[in-house]
DNA sequence: ATATCTGCCTGCTCGC
DNA sequence: TGCGAGCAGGCAGATA
Protein backbone atom coordinates (compact mmCIF):
# COMPACT_ATOMS: atom_id res chain seq x y z
CA UNK A 1 0.00 0.00 0.00
CA UNK A 2 1.63 3.32 -0.85
CA UNK A 3 2.50 5.25 2.15
CA UNK A 4 4.51 8.20 2.96
CA UNK A 5 8.07 7.07 1.77
CA UNK A 6 6.47 4.96 -1.57
CA UNK A 7 4.48 8.33 -2.37
CA UNK A 8 7.70 10.57 -2.08
CA UNK A 9 9.43 7.82 -4.47
CA UNK A 10 6.88 8.13 -6.96
CA UNK A 11 7.01 12.43 -6.66
CA UNK A 12 10.14 12.35 -6.92
CA UNK A 13 10.46 10.79 -10.07
CA UNK A 14 7.54 12.08 -10.88
CA UNK A 15 9.59 15.58 -10.57
CA UNK A 16 12.13 14.68 -12.92
CA UNK A 17 9.83 13.21 -15.77
CA UNK A 18 6.59 15.60 -15.86
CA UNK A 19 7.92 19.18 -14.66
CA UNK A 20 7.59 21.39 -17.73
CA UNK A 21 5.67 19.04 -19.76
CA UNK A 22 2.08 20.24 -21.03
CA UNK A 23 -0.90 18.03 -21.00
CA UNK A 24 -2.31 17.09 -24.70
CA UNK A 25 -5.47 15.47 -23.50
CA UNK A 26 -6.46 13.41 -21.03
CA UNK A 27 -8.63 9.74 -21.33
CA UNK A 28 -10.38 8.90 -18.33
CA UNK A 29 -11.82 5.08 -18.11
CA UNK A 30 -13.47 4.65 -15.01
CA UNK A 31 -15.20 8.13 -14.23
CA UNK A 32 -15.64 7.41 -10.44
CA UNK A 33 -11.16 8.11 -10.16
CA UNK A 34 -12.17 11.74 -10.51
CA UNK A 35 -13.43 13.10 -7.11
CA UNK A 36 -13.66 16.28 -8.55
CA UNK A 37 -14.75 18.61 -11.12
CA UNK A 38 -16.88 16.07 -13.25
CA UNK A 39 -14.69 14.23 -15.65
CA UNK A 40 -15.77 16.23 -18.63
CA UNK A 41 -14.92 19.45 -16.90
CA UNK A 42 -11.51 17.56 -15.65
CA UNK A 43 -10.20 16.89 -18.92
CA UNK A 44 -11.44 20.05 -20.48
CA UNK A 45 -9.58 21.92 -17.67
CA UNK A 46 -6.48 19.85 -17.26
CA UNK A 47 -5.75 19.75 -21.25
CA UNK A 48 -3.23 22.78 -22.34
CA UNK A 49 -1.72 23.50 -18.60
CA UNK A 50 1.44 22.86 -17.68
CA UNK A 51 3.03 20.97 -14.62
CA UNK A 52 5.15 23.54 -12.66
CA UNK A 53 6.10 21.50 -9.63
CA UNK A 54 5.37 18.23 -8.39
CA UNK A 55 5.34 17.25 -4.52
CA UNK A 56 3.98 15.14 -1.97
CA UNK A 57 1.43 16.15 1.33
CA UNK A 58 1.20 13.06 2.98
CA UNK A 59 -0.09 10.37 0.91
CA UNK A 60 -1.48 12.77 -1.61
CA UNK A 61 1.02 13.14 -5.01
CA UNK A 62 0.58 17.26 -5.53
CA UNK A 63 1.34 18.51 -9.15
CA UNK A 64 1.28 22.58 -9.56
CA UNK A 65 0.04 23.06 -12.98
CA UNK A 66 -0.70 26.68 -14.74
CA UNK A 67 -3.31 27.20 -13.46
CA UNK A 68 -4.52 24.51 -10.93
CA UNK A 69 -3.44 22.04 -8.63
CA UNK A 70 -3.73 18.34 -10.14
CA UNK A 71 -3.92 15.82 -6.37
CA UNK A 72 -4.13 12.40 -6.88
CA UNK A 73 -4.20 9.48 -3.66
CA UNK A 74 -3.27 6.35 -4.58
CA UNK A 75 -5.33 4.39 -1.83
CA UNK A 76 -4.51 0.42 -1.82
CA UNK A 77 -3.41 -0.65 -5.26
CA UNK A 78 -2.98 2.74 -6.91
CA UNK A 79 0.12 3.09 -9.47
CA UNK A 80 1.51 5.89 -11.51
CA UNK A 81 3.39 4.66 -14.55
CA UNK A 82 5.10 6.83 -16.67
CA UNK A 83 5.32 5.83 -20.29
CA UNK A 84 4.25 2.03 -19.38
CA UNK A 85 4.80 -0.40 -22.22
CA UNK A 86 3.54 1.40 -25.23
CA UNK A 87 0.53 -0.66 -26.10
CA UNK A 88 -1.20 -0.36 -23.01
CA UNK A 89 -1.47 3.38 -23.16
CA UNK A 90 -5.07 4.33 -23.20
CA UNK A 91 -6.32 5.80 -26.71
CA UNK A 92 -9.43 6.95 -27.68
CA UNK A 93 -11.35 5.14 -24.42
CA UNK A 94 -9.94 1.69 -24.93
CA UNK A 95 -7.15 -0.19 -23.08
CA UNK A 96 -5.52 -3.62 -23.61
CA UNK A 97 -4.91 -3.30 -19.99
CA UNK A 98 -8.03 -4.17 -17.63
CA UNK A 99 -6.59 -2.09 -14.86
CA UNK A 100 -5.69 1.12 -15.98
CA UNK A 101 -8.61 3.66 -15.52
CA UNK A 102 -6.79 7.15 -16.42
CA UNK A 103 -3.96 8.29 -18.68
CA UNK A 104 -2.51 12.10 -18.96
CA UNK A 105 -1.27 12.33 -22.64
CA UNK A 106 2.00 14.51 -22.83
CA UNK A 107 2.40 16.99 -25.85
CA UNK A 108 6.19 15.34 -25.76
CA UNK A 109 4.13 12.02 -26.77
CA UNK A 110 5.02 10.31 -23.09
CA UNK A 111 1.78 9.49 -21.21
CA UNK A 112 1.44 9.03 -17.52
CA UNK A 113 -0.93 6.16 -16.67
CA UNK A 114 -2.92 6.01 -13.40
CA UNK A 115 -3.47 2.24 -12.92
CA UNK A 116 -5.69 0.71 -9.65
CA UNK A 117 -6.57 -3.05 -9.48
CA UNK A 118 -9.13 -1.99 -6.72
CA UNK A 119 -10.31 1.28 -7.88
CA UNK A 120 -9.97 3.09 -4.76
CA UNK A 121 -8.11 6.17 -5.86
CA UNK A 122 -8.88 9.61 -6.63
CA UNK A 123 -8.24 12.23 -8.52
CA UNK A 124 -8.95 16.26 -8.07
CA UNK A 125 -8.28 19.47 -9.81
CA UNK A 126 -8.91 22.28 -7.98
CA UNK A 127 -7.60 25.86 -8.01
CA UNK A 128 -7.26 25.73 -4.31
CA UNK A 129 -5.76 22.63 -2.46
CA UNK A 130 -6.72 23.17 0.76
CA UNK A 131 -10.54 21.79 0.58
CA UNK A 132 -8.20 18.54 -0.19
CA UNK A 133 -5.46 18.81 1.94
CA UNK A 134 -7.05 21.15 4.76
CA UNK A 135 -7.80 18.43 7.46
CA UNK A 136 -4.55 16.82 7.67
CA UNK A 137 -2.09 16.53 10.47
CA UNK A 138 1.52 17.31 10.71
CA UNK A 139 3.92 15.70 8.27
CA UNK A 140 6.15 13.20 10.41
CA UNK A 141 9.40 14.00 9.00
CA UNK A 142 8.67 18.03 9.50
CA UNK A 143 11.26 19.54 11.80
CA UNK A 144 8.23 21.52 13.52
CA UNK A 145 7.40 17.92 14.52
CA UNK A 146 9.45 18.21 17.30
CA UNK A 147 9.37 15.72 20.24
CA UNK A 148 7.98 18.18 22.75
CA UNK A 149 5.09 19.30 20.12
CA UNK A 150 4.33 15.31 19.50
CA UNK A 151 4.51 14.61 23.24
CA UNK A 152 1.63 17.45 23.87
CA UNK A 153 -0.81 16.32 20.84
CA UNK A 154 -0.60 12.55 21.98
CA UNK A 155 -1.30 13.73 25.76
CA UNK A 156 -4.70 15.10 25.28
CA UNK A 157 -5.88 12.30 23.11
CA UNK A 158 -7.55 9.25 25.10
CA UNK A 159 -7.02 6.95 22.07
CA UNK A 160 -4.33 3.74 21.27
CA UNK A 161 -1.40 4.38 19.44
CA UNK A 162 -2.40 2.34 16.76
CA UNK A 163 -5.85 4.47 16.16
CA UNK A 164 -3.99 7.90 16.61
CA UNK A 165 -0.82 6.90 14.18
CA UNK A 166 -3.28 6.05 11.27
CA UNK A 167 -5.44 9.15 11.70
CA UNK A 168 -4.39 11.37 8.69
CA UNK A 169 -5.86 14.37 10.76
CA UNK A 170 -3.69 13.32 13.49
CA UNK A 171 -0.46 12.81 12.14
CA UNK A 172 -0.49 12.65 8.55
CA UNK A 173 1.21 10.08 5.82
CA UNK A 174 1.57 6.42 8.18
CA UNK A 175 -0.20 3.43 6.93
CA UNK A 176 -1.01 0.14 8.23
CA UNK A 177 2.67 -1.59 7.74
CA UNK A 178 5.05 2.27 8.86
CA UNK A 179 2.59 2.36 12.01
CA UNK A 180 3.31 -1.90 12.93
CA UNK A 181 7.03 -0.91 12.10
CA UNK A 182 7.31 1.96 14.08
CA UNK A 183 5.31 1.14 17.38
CA UNK A 184 8.17 -2.15 17.36
CA UNK A 185 11.05 0.16 17.20
CA UNK A 186 9.73 2.50 20.03
CA UNK A 187 9.29 -1.20 21.97
CA UNK A 188 5.19 0.22 22.66
CA UNK A 189 2.06 -1.60 22.24
CA UNK A 190 -0.07 -0.83 19.66
CA UNK A 191 -2.91 -0.35 22.62
CA UNK A 192 -1.20 1.99 24.91
CA UNK A 193 -2.52 5.47 25.18
CA UNK A 194 -1.72 8.59 23.76
CA UNK A 195 -2.83 10.07 27.32
CA UNK A 196 -0.67 8.02 29.09
CA UNK A 197 2.58 8.75 27.14
CA UNK A 198 5.53 9.91 29.31
CA UNK A 199 7.66 12.51 27.93
CA UNK A 200 10.81 10.00 27.49
CA UNK A 201 7.99 7.26 25.09
CA UNK A 202 7.16 10.37 22.78
CA UNK A 203 10.63 11.49 22.56
CA UNK A 204 11.79 8.27 21.19
CA UNK A 205 8.31 7.44 19.47
CA UNK A 206 9.53 11.08 17.20
CA UNK A 207 12.90 9.27 16.17
CA UNK A 208 11.55 6.17 15.42
CA UNK A 209 8.80 7.73 12.87
CA UNK A 210 12.13 9.43 11.57
CA UNK A 211 14.29 6.37 11.49
CA UNK A 212 11.70 4.10 10.07
CA UNK A 213 10.28 6.31 7.34
CA UNK A 214 13.36 7.56 6.09
CA UNK A 215 14.99 4.14 5.77
CA UNK A 216 12.20 3.20 3.87
CA UNK A 217 12.59 6.14 1.66
CA UNK A 218 16.43 5.41 0.93
CA UNK A 219 15.09 1.81 -0.26
CA UNK A 220 12.45 3.34 -2.43
CA UNK A 221 9.22 1.76 -0.78
CA UNK A 222 8.17 -1.04 0.68
CA UNK A 223 6.20 -3.47 -2.49
CA UNK A 224 4.52 -6.28 -0.58
CA UNK A 225 2.51 -7.36 -3.56
CA UNK A 226 1.18 -4.12 -5.77
CA UNK A 227 3.65 -1.23 -4.91
CA UNK A 228 5.89 0.36 -8.10
CA UNK A 229 8.06 3.32 -8.57
CA UNK A 230 6.61 5.11 -11.25
CA UNK A 231 9.08 3.63 -13.52
CA UNK A 232 7.09 -0.20 -12.82
CA UNK A 233 9.88 -0.91 -10.17
CA UNK A 234 9.44 -2.57 -7.05
CA UNK A 235 10.77 -0.94 -3.61
CA UNK A 236 12.93 -2.54 -1.34
CA UNK A 237 11.84 -1.86 2.27
CA UNK A 238 10.19 -5.18 2.72
CA UNK A 239 13.37 -6.66 3.26
CA UNK A 240 13.58 -4.26 6.15
CA UNK A 241 10.26 -5.10 7.84
CA UNK A 242 10.96 -6.75 11.41
CA UNK A 243 7.01 -7.19 12.22
CA UNK A 244 4.76 -6.34 9.68
CA UNK A 245 3.44 -9.61 8.13
CA UNK A 246 5.60 -12.16 10.01
CA UNK A 247 3.05 -13.38 12.75
CA UNK A 248 4.37 -16.66 14.38
CA UNK A 249 7.96 -15.56 13.62
CA UNK A 250 10.40 -14.60 16.61
CA UNK A 251 11.16 -11.14 17.75
CA UNK A 252 14.84 -10.46 16.63
CA UNK A 253 15.05 -7.76 20.24
CA UNK A 254 13.26 -10.53 22.93
CA UNK A 255 13.05 -13.90 21.03
CA UNK A 256 9.36 -13.62 21.81
CA UNK A 257 6.66 -14.70 19.32
CA UNK A 258 5.30 -12.02 17.18
CA UNK A 259 1.15 -11.80 16.93
CA UNK A 260 -1.34 -10.48 14.38
CA UNK A 261 -4.07 -9.50 16.49
CA UNK A 262 -7.18 -6.63 15.21
CA UNK A 263 -6.52 -3.40 16.64
CA UNK A 264 -8.93 -0.14 16.41
CA UNK A 265 -10.10 -2.58 13.36
CA UNK A 266 -6.72 -3.31 11.67
CA UNK A 267 -4.75 -6.15 11.39
CA UNK A 268 -1.81 -5.38 13.82
CA UNK A 269 1.42 -7.12 13.85
CA UNK A 270 3.60 -6.60 17.06
CA UNK A 271 5.78 -8.55 19.93
CA UNK A 272 3.85 -8.48 23.39
CA UNK A 273 6.81 -9.50 25.03
CA UNK A 274 8.73 -6.40 24.32
CA UNK A 275 6.72 -3.61 23.28
CA UNK A 276 5.15 -1.79 26.37
CA UNK A 277 1.27 -1.80 27.07
C1' DA B 1 -14.59 13.29 21.79
C1' DT B 2 -14.50 8.59 20.73
C1' DA B 3 -16.04 4.17 18.81
C1' DT B 4 -18.29 1.36 15.48
C1' DC B 5 -20.38 0.28 11.10
C1' DT B 6 -20.99 0.47 5.91
C1' DG B 7 -19.58 1.15 1.22
C1' DC B 8 -16.25 1.45 -2.22
C1' DC B 9 -13.49 -2.66 -5.16
C1' DT B 10 -11.17 -7.04 -6.83
C1' DG B 11 -7.74 -10.61 -6.11
C1' DC B 12 -6.44 -13.92 -3.16
C1' DT B 13 -6.92 -17.68 0.33
C1' DC B 14 -9.42 -21.17 2.44
C1' DG B 15 -12.66 -24.88 3.20
C1' DC B 16 -15.49 -28.21 1.15
C1' DT C 1 -9.97 -29.37 -9.72
C1' DG C 2 -13.58 -26.11 -9.02
C1' DC C 3 -16.48 -23.07 -6.53
C1' DG C 4 -18.31 -19.72 -3.37
C1' DA C 5 -17.54 -17.22 0.99
C1' DG C 6 -14.83 -14.28 3.45
C1' DC C 7 -11.10 -11.26 3.94
C1' DA C 8 -7.90 -7.34 3.14
C1' DG C 9 -7.63 -2.26 3.84
C1' DG C 10 -7.53 3.79 3.39
C1' DC C 11 -10.86 6.75 3.86
C1' DA C 12 -15.48 9.13 3.86
C1' DG C 13 -19.79 9.36 5.78
C1' DA C 14 -23.28 7.95 8.98
C1' DT C 15 -24.65 6.59 13.43
C1' DA C 16 -24.35 5.64 18.55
Amino acid sequence: MPELPEVETIARDLQHALTGQQVADVTVLWPRIVASPSPEGFRARLAGQTVRSVGRRAKFLVLGLSSDCLIVHLRMTGQLLIDPDRVRIPVAGACEDPHVHLALHLRSGRALCYRDVRKFGRFWLVADPSGVLGSLGPEPLDDALTPARLHAMLRKRRRRLKDLLLDQTFLAGLGNIYVDEVLWEARLSPRFLGSAMEEKDSARLQGTIRVVLQRAIAARGTTLRDYRDARGAPGANQDHLIVYGRAGEACPRCGGVIVREVVAGRGTYFCPTCQRE
